[in-house]
RNA sequence: CGGGGAGUGGCGCAGUGGUAGCGCACCUGGUUUGGGACCAGGGGGUCGCAGGUUCAAGUCCUGUCUCCCCGACCA
């Protein structure tokens, strides 16, 4: 894509109204648009960002036989009240609205209901299971306070999924794997560094909940972390015996307080939404019993706020090389030199052809306020053609001029 | 939901009762060109909305909507 053509364009001020740093950067490099509190577009950059994070996960999940659908976003208050999760005193986070002949409509904020009730229409039989669905979806959220930029908003998009099988035995299993598949995900997108398996307090069905908690000063939790185990506890429910779970004796622990941005977690639901809505299944006795189910969610966006939180220095970004909007930004100076231009135009191509992602900035504009702008953009690899590089033979590449076959090479 | 702050050109801001301004961005011309250039000229705003006070309201009063920060909440 040559940088001329893209409609964003950077900005050097944003409102002091907006203080998280991830939402100054993305509004200032022009990835995102901000509708009202809370809401927020995403343009071509931050859509492309957020494309290469679902990419990275549903390739995980791919791998290991999970089935990606995608749910509708209304839901009808029949779907709920089993659960008693249509109250407003239960969820007081429901947008919740109505069709024209008054039937009451609701904004999904999760899924579990919904997936409970269509599985109900295919499962029957302990030969139907397991099963492994997922998501990518807007969820929204009627927050009373929206903030932290991305990182907290009242729509935002969520990876969820949804484990169905037979027995406790089985799904922890599954629940097992799921946490290495979680931190082979997050490590893909570039924060395995900084995130901890998080140990929780349960959710009403099961003594501890996982959740998946990445060092940051933007966060809003607080965890109790050993960087050697890799492990941690979120600090509210910490206790002296709760690492035994992870069997790991407390006396080898170094434990560090840090706050910490939840980007994942993973729930064992047991039977609860199973008994409320009646999926079962026949076991090979003829026995009538209900589905142990599990559910496990990323939040997609919330990972690219987070990343901006905990990659970017001051002015600076630097996306992770499989996330970045393009892997390579190819800057021409002095674009009023035909050489120049031909040169920079050839090396575009080439790689364009050679399926490189790349950013041409072809604009007509001082090399300082095009370093400035790709440094905000943050994209990883950095090709400079200029009058400078050609007298000396070719393109700057990392601080050193090449050939530019040999940069096609090198990024190759 | 409680406390605090703020709504004025596309963006960032100034303007305490008397002809709406500045910076960025934009348009034209020129000079510049390896870290957000400079000169000259130019276009663009019924000052969040509604009502009121006044000869006169961006400015004062009342109501209302919205945004941001802190806290509570976050299944």
């Amino acid at each position: 894509m040559k940088q001329s053509h893209i409609f964003t364009k950077t900005r050097k001020d944003i409102s002091k109204n907006e203080e998280s740093k991830n939402a100054q950067i993305l509004l200032r490099a022009g990835f995102i648009h901000k509708e009202m509190a809370g809401v927020y577009s995403y343009l071509y950059l931050g859509k492309r960002v957020l494309d290469k994070i679902q990419q990275v996960i549903r390739e995980e999940l791919d791998a290991i036989g999970c089935q990606e659908i995608i749910m509708t976003a209304l839901q009808s208050k029949t779907v709920w009240e089993p659960t008693n999760r249509w109250a407003d005193d239960v969820v007081d986070n429901w947008f919740k609205t109505n069709l024209a002949n008054g039937t009451e409509l609701g904004l999904a904020f999760t899924h579990e209901e919904p997936m409970t009730r269509i599985m109900r229409e295919y499962v029957s039989s302990y030969k139907d299971l397991p099963q492994l669905t997922y998501q990518f979806q807007t969820k929204f959220r009627n927050e009373a306070r929206a903030k932290s930029g991305i990182m907290r908003g009242r729509e935002f998009l969520m990876k969820d999924l949804y484990s169905f099988h037979t027995d406790k035995e089985s799904h922890l299993v599954f629940y097992n794997q799921m946490k290495d598949v979680y931190m082979k995900i997050f490590t893909r997108l570039g924060l395995g560094e900084g995130t901890f398996l998080t140990m929780s307090s349960g959710e009403p069905f099961s003594q501890y909940s996982f959740e998946f908690q990445t060092l940051s000063e933007a966060g809003e939790d607080t965890i109790l972390y050993d960087t050697q185990h890799k492990v941690a506890v979120n600090k509210d429910d910490y206790s002296e015996t709760i690492f035994s779970d992870f069997g790991i004796d407390m006396k080898d622990l170094n434990l560090l307080e840090g706050k910490s941005i939840e980007i994942g977690d993973i729930y064992t639901l047991g039977t609860k939404y199973s008994e409320a809505l009646g999926l079962t299944y026949a076991d090979a006795n003829g026995q009538n019993i209900p589905v142990f189910m599990g559910s496990y969610g990323i939040g997609v966006s919330r990972i690219m706020g987070t990343m901006v939180e905990f990659f970017a220095q001051g002015d600076k970004m630097t996306w992770p090389e499989e996330i970045a909007p393009f892997k390579v930004h190819l800057i021409a100076l002095n674009t009023d030199k035909s050489e120049v231009m031909k040169s920079a135009e050839q090396l575009y191509q080439d790689l364009h052809t050679t399926g490189i992602e790349v950013l041409f900035d072809d604009r007509d504009e001082r090399p300082g306020s095009k370093f400035s702008d790709a440094d905000l953009i943050g994209i990883p690899h950095r090709v400079i053609v200029s009058n400078r590089s050609l007298e000396h033979g070719g393109a700057e590449y990392n601080g050193t001029i090449l050939s530019l076959d040999q940069i096609q090479k090198e990024l190759s």
